[in-house]
DNA sequence: CTGTTAGCGCTTTCAC
DNA sequence: GTGAAAGCGCTAACAG
């Protein structure tokens, strides 16, 4: 905490009261510019720095907001919060951060704790795991401003920031079957989140689109709670269905850490790429072109996701006109294409 | 912020006194038992919650800490603010996290936004820009608790928590010349902080103890506050290296970044990876064996790094001991030999 | 234009 | 064992 000169030093020291400051270095009309003058400057000099507890105190609000993401240690949360530490600072919030770890019990300590230290509102990007949405219904019936981001679902009523899912997932499909594939695999998460369901439903439509029949029996739903499983998970569809009579000539993968963990194994079980099997991917990996071959991907903007979902829960709190139609925005992704889907031959 | 009910709702509902209220809350050995079951029971039962603002006024203090790295976007960082969050959710504090995005001025500016927030300390890795600190002095002359951690400085006196750089390093080079490697790059960062020269000392070290001729035409000291910048620089620097005479038949590169952008630029430029250019470098990527050849790293403990700062700087603010003869704590790096290091024929 | 006063919600002497 | 009162630093009626 830190030590400062307080309002009342400098009226004491300039032979005035606490509230002439007050209002002078608020540039308030009431006062004279001469006084205002001579306050600033004092002020300056001797480093003033009003003290954010007794602001917040007095006017009931903290100026913090809590963002609660899966994880910090993920490249894509990363830049999503990247993003709202933009707007947050550009706006001269405090974004308290908490992750979920994919837990729904964390996830409720975390709002817990949030709640409990006084943020203004709150930005959520819900845990896989999460099906239950009444803990955080009933803070935003106590009145607190929430935003969902990247991670939507219909069971809440509330502004959502996320990117079209289900358009990315079909332009992804679709160039794979302009590039000659037609046995296509899909590995997506166990989730109720929408962001999975619209993914699997773009890859469906684009199938059908394009008349191939579907095949369950390259689907696979795999866990995301954890590292371990989630590898374990892939890798059991992976020699599965490179052991089918018919295996798959490509796949798409849906998510981040499912699509890089997948290159991982591809390259360790030694498939060729994409001779073999073709991916392409949602992720965000700046080492997509570090990877040989360099991988094709579906990129999100997800700096631009967190400083639109920051922004939008700024003026939320700020009561200000949001001033868009519909309570859910969605983002365009956009298809990267690299070696990892080449033409097949 | 939220709105729970305060101590004068449970005094009057329980026809108490505010101060008999806060202690029986604070489990005060001059309240009854009687008494404090009462009041715990129903300030359980309305879900009080201490308001965050007036205690912190109260007592001097916001239970808040704040962080300042390079980048939230960088994978090494957010593993280190992984390990920051497990401490301060542990003890209950806030970590306000910001970043300097490898300005010296921008440091500056958070330090000043963090100052005036409130926080109880700081815990900071300095931008590569920074040489003078005197700014994070004056802080700590205020009376703020400081700790330094990852990138350090002899610049100041604090307590430090680091990695052995020059062991790491010294420990990549030895391997690379075990492998059969004898005339290797070295590729590092413009940067006055000692993470810099501790990693080119413990080369130099390395190649001198087995008798090897530093030839500094090898050397390059790269441009690291901008990501396009550094492309340049490590793109201008390869091509250099691989036009000389006697190009080199291996790299060591010092950083995170220097690191995955290098196999990124090998694998465009086309160079055989490791017949014709073996690399080792620090990085704490999750896709080190998502690369193809698998890329064989110096791995440092980042969230025991970020977990231990965060520890020692509780410590500090509450003013326990801590229990290190050393206020610089060296962690150690581990190196993970893959194939882009593989023995040379 | 400036000052007085009260109060945000909490902790903490100090009385009783 | 419990309560009254003061005060942390700030803002905002309301007076003057």
């Amino acid at each position: 905490m830190n030590h400062s000169i307080t309002l009342r030093d400098i009226a004491q020291a300039l032979n005035l009261s606490t509230s002439t400051i007050s209002k002078a270095l608020n540039d308030s009309h009431e006062i004279g510019e001469a006084t205002k003058k001579k306050v600033m400057a004092y002020a300056a000099q001797h480093h003033y720095v009003a003290n954010r507890m007794a602001k917040g105190l007095k006017q009931g609000k903290s100026r913090s907001i809590g963002v609660i993401v899966c994880s910090l240690d993920n490249t894509f949360a990363a830049q999503m919060l990247d993003g709202i530490d933009k707007a947050t600072t550009n706006k001269s919030y405090q974004a308290i951060i908490m992750q979920s770890k994919e837990s729904q019990r964390k996830e409720i300590d975390c709002m817990d704790l949030l709640y409990a230290g006084g943020i203004d509102g709150l930005l959520i990007s819900p845990a896989c795991e999460t099906n239950d949405f009444n803990y955080l219904k009933g803070l935003q019936e106590a009145g607190l401003p929430v935003v969902l981001f990247d991670r939507l679902t219909d069971e809440i009523d509330a502004y959502k920031i996320g990117v079209d899912n289900f358009k990315g997932a079909y332009e992804a499909t679709s160039h794979l079957i302009n590039r000659g594939y037609k046995k296509i695999a899909h590995l997506n998460t166990q989730t109720n989140l929408s962001i999975s369901t619209d993914r699997y439903n773009g890859f469906r439509q684009a199938l059908s689109d394009h008349e191939i029949d579907f095949d369950s029996s390259y689907l696979r739903f795999c866990d995301y709670t954890d590292k371990h499983k989630l590898n374990a998970d892939l890798e059991a569809a992976l020699s599965d269905f490179m052991a089918m009579p018919e295996p798959p000539d490509a796949i798409f993968t849906a998510t981040d850490q499912i699509t890089t963990r997948c290159v991982a194994l591809m390259n360790k079980l030694g498939y060729k790429v994409p001779q073999q099997l073709a991916i392409i991917g949602f992720t965000n990996t700046d080492l997509a072109d570090a990877m040989n071959p360099a991988l094709s991907t579906i990129h999100q903007p997800a700096f631009e996701m967190g400083k639109m979902a920051a922004e939008t829960l700024i003026k939320l709190i700020e009561r200000k006109n949001i001033d868009q139609e519909d309570k859910t925005v969605r983002l365009q992704t956009e298809i990267q294409i690299r070696s990892s889907t080449t033409a097949k031959p």
